[in-house]
DNA sequence: CATATTGTTCAAAATATTTTGAAACATTCG
DNA sequence: CGAATGTTTCAAAATATTTTGAACAATATG
């Protein structure tokens, strides 16, 4: 379709791409995203390679995952034999999957971590008594202590989360506005 | 000095060390962070190389890291030839200074690169006229709200930082109970 | 059904990142 | 000072990740 990139694209899909490396994706999904972002009709894998000359399994895999984000979809086009696609444009809508998927996961495997730690130092605790010194029972006393800390901050972020994007369903305005004058005033009420 | 790290120990800088990698940082710096915060006293750097099973040269560098990020803190003991490190204990402080460092610089080059897009946008309005078809002005013109779009949320984003930054200076609780509160309600006052 | 077109897969190649370990450097102590 | 001990640096090696491209699969078309 198209046979160059437009500066403006080229500096959107670049910076996006970086971005989402960031957040730990592949660079690739990133500017495939922008390009489709920015682009007025659906495009073709055929399009994605050449204006990103990535080679065509790359682009299929890209793909793949995006539509697996839920962030890229396959749209019909009358006629046509290829498939063609399209960017999810609700930012927040993208932002609030990939975090209730993504970051759910990773702070649920470290909640599940911490409560593990905690029952191998009670099992520690049990096994003591004898040859240990006097040191080992303070030593499990701290690290409870601060296991514990690191186990209430990831429940913290995990009730944040959740209320992120709960939030986010119904509509962002809120937080926005209780974040933003805050910032303003600087002082808690 | 000791040893072997306790089962506590292992679980908690393995999940730490995954967790600060999906945040970009490299696995070791996790590593290291959790041992010395599990610890009752400081450790010297071959501590932490036994412990952990690096190189020297590993321990070193990552060392180094740490304590440019404030995350961990060098500590004179009496009397001791080398040095010896603690963790940064308070667990806000520490991320409020990543945040305030790292994503900040990646929030700022986006609002950057998408001002300089729009620019791009309006140098390509001016170049127009002759040549190009009746679209190309309509793809312009999406372009400029697309990527408007997008600056606004990285604007949000940076206030949104700005107010957790200067929210975490004071105390995170408002900012909790905020969103908890909202959370369970499920709705907006 | 044979052919043409497009999509997917995956082993190998290319890249990028991390780690090692030995040498250079620094500091303390006798 | 010179030996001993500890730290940093950095090029090379080891690992990990990403990309390629050719083979294969699927599907439409005549």
């Amino acid at each position: 379709m198209t046979q160059a990139l437009w500066p403006s694209e080229v500096i959107v899909s670049d910076v996006i791409g970086r971005l989402i490396e960031f957040w730990g994706f592949k660079r690739n999904l990133g500017r495939i995203w922008a390009v489709l972002y920015l682009s007025p009709e659906a495009l073709s894998a055929e399009d994605l390679r050449t204006l990103l000359k990535l080679s065509s399994g790359a682009v299929s895999m890209s793909l793949g995952e995006l539509l697996r984000w839920g962030i890229v979809r396959r749209v019909w086009i009358q006629g046509e034999r290829r498939d063609f696609y399209v960017a999810e444009v609700q930012l927040w809508k993208m932002i609030s999957r990939v975090f209730s998927e993504r970051e759910k996961a990773e702070i649920d495997a470290a909640i599940e971590a911490f409560e593990e730690a905690l029952a191998a130092l009670d099992r520690q605790k049990q096994t003591l008594k004898k040859s240990d010194g006097p040191r080992a029972l303070e030593r499990i006393e701290l690290q409870k202590q601060r296991i514990g800390q690191l186990l209430d901050l990831a429940k913290l972020g995990k009730k944040l989360l959740d209320a992120l994007l709960s939030t986010a369903k119904v509509d962002a305005e809120p937080l926005v506005r209780f974040l933003l004058g805050r910032s303003q005033q600087q002082q808690v009420r």
